[in-house]
DNA sequence: CGGCGCATTGAGGGCGGTCAATTGGTGTGG
DNA sequence: CCACACCAATTGACCGCCCTCAATGCGCCG
């Protein structure tokens, strides 16, 4: 069940195989999740924290006009609110994107692995660390990088992201969001994603068509994006 | 040297004498750094980490079109670059805004006393995990939130957080950025910071003479805001 | 076939951007 | 004490990216 995981992890740091059975061992049960159902809401305190294992989820807020912002997409293989572990308190809700099967990790069985296992509590403070420099890479193209920009860098990260959980089918993969929910990750009205969607493929960089972007020149798209795939960490060394 | 992080932290958990000691002497020593001066740059592999004792920082990335993104302020008893100890390689450069005192803390030692208490251990990924979730409300902010809405937004964080380390007289408290600078944390222009700063003033909630903010009217300056601080995990339990 | 969700298109408006000039405070040298 | 430089704050004019509102297409499914 923690394969995604496990694949996720080693791609930063070799991990031990006493490391892997007990992180298996800590998985409780397995829970699924309706498309658009929350799987964690705001203000809740949650006694176990949820690996995805099959799906989309994204984290989101609500403002009171009506407004949703996602400040997190999720792929399988990632926690999806590891955080909520130490964090105790949820700030924000996820949502299930699509329809999802998630891993519930018990927090008490977190701490048990983390007290046991130094190294594997590293690499899940680590994941954690991930998932901060992604926020910071949005905040770069919310804030600087115009839509055209801003949405090509989203697909250079979703694509590497994917690859490394082997979700993607040689340069494409399966985005299953609206352009609604585009606009909600990407701080822009649908009516604009549509544009630059448009736009992005009128640059020829990439095949967009329902479900399914193929990257069809990467360096194009990659200088679209200015893309620098550092903050994803996807070096393996020991940690 | 480290009281102010031990404040931090005592804020969220208690913090036992052993740990504090051990903390305290995991600090190998302390450098100045010059306003406008890099503390750690995009690149690097620092074998230590800053703790911040003097002064303010940010976090920033440059695009290539010559703008800025500042995606983390920083304040008296943050760390500013924790994650680098497991992350190894800086996805982003870290700039003194002002005249500067870091503690450094080589990693070796960070990793001995993570390995020793298991608690600071965790409160020290907790703290990462705070700087995630400001992280996301300024996604939020810029994102889904007018300018001015936005700004206040910024202000009422920025109290909290000096608040927590003592920083604060009363209601006031110096914030020595300028709109430049605020321009790049907030993702607008200069020139749009100073009308919506004016339109702030205007307001009443506040009165922000050169670096001196005072807070007015709390209630109204948390309803432009939307403020919320649940995500400042201001709550002292056990982690 | 009709309903529904999502993608697409058009028209018009506003928030925030750029460019450029002015003000004002502070520090320095004559 | 004043001239000057320098930096940050402020203002004005104009522009454009992206928003809102609203309608239309389009594929899927009961």
């Amino acid at each position: 069940m923690t394969s995604l995981l496990i694949r996720k992890l080693e791609q930063r740091d070799t991990v031990p195989d006493d490391e892997k059975q007990d992180l298996e061992g800590a998985l409780a049960r397995v829970k699924e999740f309706q498309a658009d159902e929350d799987m964690v809401r705001e203000g809740d305190r949650p006694s176990e924290s949820i690996l995805l294992l099959e799906g989309f989820a994204a984290r989101y807020k609500l403002l009171s006009n009506g407004k949703r912002q996602i400040t997190a997409i999720h792929v399988p293989g990632d926690f999806v609110d590891l955080h909520s572990f130490l964090q105790k308190k949820m700030d924000h809700s996820i949502v299930a994107l699509t329809l999802c099967r998630g891993g519930l990790f018990p927090h008490e069985n977190l701490r048990q692995i983390t007290d046991t296992h130094l190294h594997l509590g590293r690499l899940l403070w680590l994941s954690t660390l991930i998932d901060a420099a992604i926020h910071r890479e949005w905040l770069v193209a919310m804030g600087r990088r115009p839509a055209l920009n801003q949405i090509a860098h989203l697909v250079c990260e979703l694509f590497l992201r994917l690859q490394t959980v082997g979700l993607t089918q040689d340069l494409s993969f399966q985005l299953p969001l609206t352009q609604a929910e585009l606009g909600d990750v990407l701080g822009l009205s649908t009516v604009h994603v549509n544009r630059v969607i448009q736009e992005l493929r009128a640059s020829e960089a990439v095949v967009w068509r329902g479900d399914t972007v193929t990257i069809e020149d990467w360096p194009r798209l990659q200088e679209i994006a200015e893309y620098d795939p550092t903050y994803l960490i996807l070096d393996r060394e020991p940690r």
